[in-house]
Formats: structure tokens, sequence, C-alpha cells
DNA sequence: CGAAATTTTGAACCGTTTCAACGGACGTGG
DNA sequence: CCACGTCCGTTGAAACGGTTCAAAATTTCG
């Protein structure tokens, strides 16, 4: 009996990027008993760089909670251009999109270990947990805020103001002004409706101006936090 | 007492325009005793057009269910930039964006009716009434889906087909191929993520090619419906 | 009917994209 | 250990789609 086994792994608590808050993630806030059924369906994968966790438009078999590494949520449309709506880190959940179907792709950027549940028996279980339920209304409602924010960023900013916008939510993300970024320019520029050519363009830029550093393209040092945040919102 | 008074008014159920099930209101969500309690808690308010209904930054005291009218909820930059996040018809929810803050603005387009909550007694109503929040659950998600959605029409679509995506949209969701725009070419400018000049053009080359006819700015129709969605998804 | 607001149209401009070439990091095999 | 090839990121130049500014046309409303 798989009692308490893959649970630790997907109880991480990590620092939220957009509110600094420490949310619970999803498997810490069943309760007592939530809990042991929550290990009765729970199994810990690995996934390897570009290894798929769903697919788009295929059967919504899935949940998801990431325990390492990071994973690029995106839509794709018939002729390939595609949209990274989102990238998830330790803690963070997938599968929240409604309807029986994955709305969007999702693959492991690097290296990933991820908790997996079967839809249909996290859904029963949700039923009779509604301590569950609250914790998974507060993260839908929060990844609502984050898309939201994203909106404005994809149909009001520049290339400039969209870069420095990544670097911090990314630097408050992952708890720190040197980042080491998980992802490749492409993905950046899926994420921030660009071409790979203007990140890079807007990246140097940012270094011609002092507010970053470069130590290797994926090695970046917030130099000015401040200067960079008000970038980011227009000032 | 006000048992049952405003309540008719807020449950209004209406077709979804992405997924065309009739999903129920939230008040109609609620058991026996919730709704009783929602009663109490609710009052029934008229907006004027280009009335406030929630500010952005101010402390978020309510929540609202939308009656009648449409209702822009947007996002404003230091500058005067402004992305319309969303807009909302009858039967919408207001005010799932998570923290003690609106995320966004919200205003009402035209005349508008709405049902009102005091958000603290919401929650506290909301945690003995778990129907309640699963049904709150389904409509997060939901706006989430369309959230990344909008993504990546701002992210990746053309001036036409970001219009082709709005009119299908549209049509969808006020169940007609005869559409009667509520909002100005500047909302649906600032929605799409364009100019009211582009939004303009993309509007007679819409006409010029058959797909829509209009009678006056506001009142289009769509000829070929399958056509303008295939436009929409960039086919 | 007349005035104000909104929408459409036109032309020049600009930021981003596209296409192309270069440079550097990494891994493999000699 | 170094030569080579590949992949990724950077840089440059030209082209394009959308924006900006300006003015005409249409609609709306008192």
């Amino acid at each position: 009996m798989l009692d308490a086994a893959p649970l630790p792994d997907c109880d991480t608590l990590r620092p939220c990027g957009s509110c600094g808050a420490r949310h619970l993630s999803v498997c810490a806030r069943a309760d007592e008993a939530g809990l042991k059924e929550l290990a009765a369906i729970a199994e810990t994968l690995d996934f390897a760089p570009d290894q798929t966790l769903a697919a788009q438009d295929e059967p919504a078999a899935h949940l998801f909670n990431i325990t390492s590494g990071v994973v690029r949520v995106f839509k794709l449309m018939a002729d390939g251009r595609r949209q990274i709506v989102g990238f998830l880190f330790a803690g963070d959940f997938l599968g929240l999109a409604s309807g029986d179907r994955y709305a969007f792709g999702a693959e492991a950027v690097g290296a990933v270990t991820a908790c997996r549940f079967r839809r249909g028996r996290y859904q029963a279980l949700l039923a009779r947990s509604p301590s569950l339920e609250g914790a998974l209304l507060e993260r839908a409602s929060h990844d609502l805020r984050a898309a939201q924010e994203q909106m404005l960023l994809l149909g009001r900013k520049s290339a400039t103001e969209r870069l420095a916008s990544f670097l911090t939510d990314t630097a408050a993300r992952t708890g720190g002004d040197d980042i080491d970024l998980a992802m490749s320019r492409a993905e950046i520029a899926d994420y921030l409706g660009l071409t790979i050519e203007t990140v890079s363009r807007a990246m140097t830029g940012l270094k011609a101006s002092g507010l970053i550093t470069l130590s290797g393209a994926r090695r970046v040092r917030v130099e000015r936090p401040d200067a960079l945040a008000a970038l980011a919102c227009g000032d």
C-alpha cells in the first residue's frame, strides 16, 4: 500500500512570484483523510527535456503538481504559431482549464519531476474534500490574475517593457536577482509574443543601459531591480 | 426581511460563448440554505453607462453577478494605455481575481444591472457552502481557459484574425449571427490590442471579402460563420 | 435640423519581423 | 587535446504590419 510515499515529493512550499506569499501546494492543502486518499491516486514521474506532459486537444486524463524543474504550457495554431501561456515551477499546479480535453499543451523545459493524478478519481476526491476545492479555487484565481497581467503585456507593452516584466517576474519567482534562465530565447519569445531576434535585441538593450548584466546567454543578473520594475510598468 | 427579493434577478442562465454549455450562474448554484443567506447579503444595483463597478487597486469590497448589460474589465498603465481583459454579459461573475484589492477596473459599457455581494460575508458563506465553491471553481477554470485563448490572440494573431475571433466569439455569446455590438471601436481596439483605426480597417476588410455585412457601425451580420471562424484560427 | 461624437479613410512613420550572415558554446570523434 | 560540426544566440539590413497624425464622412442625439 503506497501510503505516504509519493506525497512528500509534491508537498513543496515556494514563494509566489507575483504576490510574494507562500501558497501551499495543492497536495499540502488536503485534510488528514484527503491526504491518504490522495496518496493512493498519485504517482511521481520523471520527464526528460521536451517530453510531453499533456497534449493539446487530447482527453484530459490527468492533473499534475510540479515537483521540480520547469514546464511550459502553450497553445498552438494550425500553421505552427505558438503562444506559451505560462511557465510552471515547483509547487505549481497543471490541469485547471475546464473541459474534458486539454486546452493547451504542456512539455518539460529541462528535466522535470511531477506528481500525477487521474482526473476522474481526483474530482471524486475533490467533491468530498472542501478544503482541497478551496485550495484549487485560490490557485485558479491566482492564475487568472496572472493571465490578466499577461494580457496587458501582450496587448500593450513594447518589446523592452515585455522583457523587463519577464525578468522582474522571474527574479521574484526564483527568489533572487541572479537568474539562471531555464528556457531558451525561442521560449521567451513565444511567451512574450515576440521573435527570438527581438528578445535578443531587447536583452542587449537592457544590458547596454546597465539594468542587467549577462554571463552566458542564460545567466542574467538584475543590477537595478527597481529601475527594471519601473520600466516593466512603462514609467 | 429580504428573502427572495434580489435573487431571481441574478439567477440568469445563458449559453456559454466558448463551450456552448449553459453554465449555471453562481447564485443558481447555492443550495437551499445558501440561497437564503445569499439573499441576505445581496443587493441589486443599476449602473449608468461608463459608471464604475470596481476601481483598479482599490480595496476589493464587493463581488458582482451581472444581470443585464455589458461590463468591461480592464487594466491600466500609468501613462494611460488600457487593456480590456474581458467583457462580461448577463450571468457572468466579477471579482474572482485574488488579493484584497481589485487587480482590474470594471465599468458599465451601456446601462447595467448587477447583483452585488459584500466580499467578506460572501467568503464566509462560501466556506459553509461547498457547492457554491464548486461553482466558483468551475467559473474560474472557464475564465482561465478564455484568458489563455486571448493570450494566443494577443501574442500571435494578425489584426484581421483578431477581429474575426472577436466577432465569432461575440456571435456565439450573444447567440446569433446578427450582432448588435454594445461596445465602441475604442473598446474593441483595447480588447484586441490594436488601435481604433486598425479595427476599422480590419472591419472594412472583412466586409470587402464578404464574410460580414454592416448596417451602421455597431450592427454586424456574420454572413459566412464557418469562413470567419476558420480565419480566426489562421486557416 | 444642427452640433458633437464616432467611425472611416488617407499618408507618413516606426517598431517589430523577416531574412541572412556571423560568432560562440558544446559535444563528438579523430 | 584539438579539429570539426551542430545548435543557439547575436547582429545587420530590408520589408512589413500596425501606428500615428490628419481630415473627411457618417452616425447619434439634443
